[in-house]
DNA sequence: ACCTGAACACCGTTCAAGT
DNA sequence: ACCTGAACACCGTTCAAGT
């Protein structure tokens, strides 16, 4: 609309050129803007391509697919973060680690539902698998346990954050869903019987599935010694 | 094509009508069927009207929404599974309850990914939680851990199972991943230096993540009491 | 009550054309 | 080199019409 009551106007001297000029990082950024804004459904080449005042095709003179454009908004999200915490001990290094995975998928909702699609998951995801192998050398287990701890962990995250992510839909929080389910209960008798708050504590459920697991790897990690 | 040929010729006198008279348990079943054969992508109202040799609003009278229709397959398929083994030990109850779930997932790729997507999760996901929450009564800890214990359980299973189904993907297989990236390597040196078998062992990857949180929840359970 | 056919408002992407 | 516009092959779903 706005672009059609453009002339095609002779572009100034290569000073000030406005917004003009598309690139990639621009292309970027709208993006992460996007799906930050809208949820990771409303990225979409046309959706995209209005926010930046473009036509769907002008994308893919930056983009060479959908997908192409997914994985750089997941490598420019993750690339804010330090997953290395310098802490000596590893436990407490493991657990900032994906304190900090964490953090980062909340403050881009979206970012876990993209690192969970196949292909879309950039190289970047290596960063925080590389502090957490280090880490667990502490424990020592060998190199096939070390990676098996790391996708315990990593995929616990990944599903917790992409779980509260898909807020604020109340039917969605754990606490809710059991309230409702005990109303229509029938046959689930422990789960009826659960006495839960009114508000389902994300942040203290994220710590105790984190400490269970760094526990866990502890553990099994000495009887394997 | 093959409806078009076909007259609209009078019915039988409620006798022997074939494969006429579309029924939500024959649309549910050509869904599962679909989605276990081409995976959760392929499971579109158009093309499972194909499959039924049927026009796609016909589905519209047997199920509400594709929404409706993917919850009522998820929930046909995990009625097919007993998640109670009547152990009486709780570690053992437990790692058996999510071996079916897992079993369950895998012999149902896209399973996992239904589960995982919001609205579409049925109420038969309460069978599996209702069997952990009873099992974990024996650790002594309360309702809210018991429930944090089973999201981390639940969350852990679907990860890992959704990221084995999207398989026979070489380039997703772990051992794979790592191997790719070491080629391209830089910058994470506790990723380029492991030490992989040539194919990744998902069952005992499963296995070990399973003792780790279990081992994990006795741990906290401990402590806590 | 159940099914069809045309239509609507979307998708990602290709291709030929403009500058 | 970069962008547009029309088109293609898809989506889920609405609506009016048939039987």
């Amino acid at each position: 609309m706005a672009a059609a009551r453009k002339p095609p106007r002779r572009r100034a001297p290569a000073t000030t050129q406005t917004t003009r000029d598309l690139t990639r990082d621009k292309v970027i950024d709208a993006g992460l803007d996007l799906i930050d804004r809208e949820g990771p459904d409303a990225v979409t080449m046309r959706r995209l391509a209005d926010h930046l005042g473009v036509t769907p095709m002008a994308l893919y003179n930056h983009v060479s697919s959908k997908t192409d454009l997914l994985r750089a908004v997941a490598e420019r999200a993750l690339s804010e973060a330090e997953f290395d915490a310098g802490h000596a001990d590893w436990r407490e290094q493991v657990k900032a680690c994906f304190r900090v995975f964490r953090a980062l998928c909340l403050r881009h909702p979206g970012l876990a539902r993209l690192l969970e699609t196949p292909d879309v998951a950039p190289a970047a995801v290596f960063s925080p698998m590389d502090v957490t192998l280090r880490a667990l050398r502490w424990t020592g287990c060998n190199d096939q346990d070390r990676l098996r701890a790391y996708f315990t962990l990593v995929g616990f995250t990944l599903s917790q954050t992409s779980y509260q992510s898909r807020g604020p839909f109340p039917d969605l929080e754990p606490s809710d869903r059991v309230r409702a389910e005990r109303l229509a209960g029938r046959g689930y008798p422990s789960v009826e019987s659960l006495r839960m708050p009114a508000t389902w504590d994300f942040d203290a459920a994220f710590e105790f599935g984190l400490s269970v697991i760094v526990r866990g790897i502890e553990a099994v990690a000495g009887a394997r010694r």
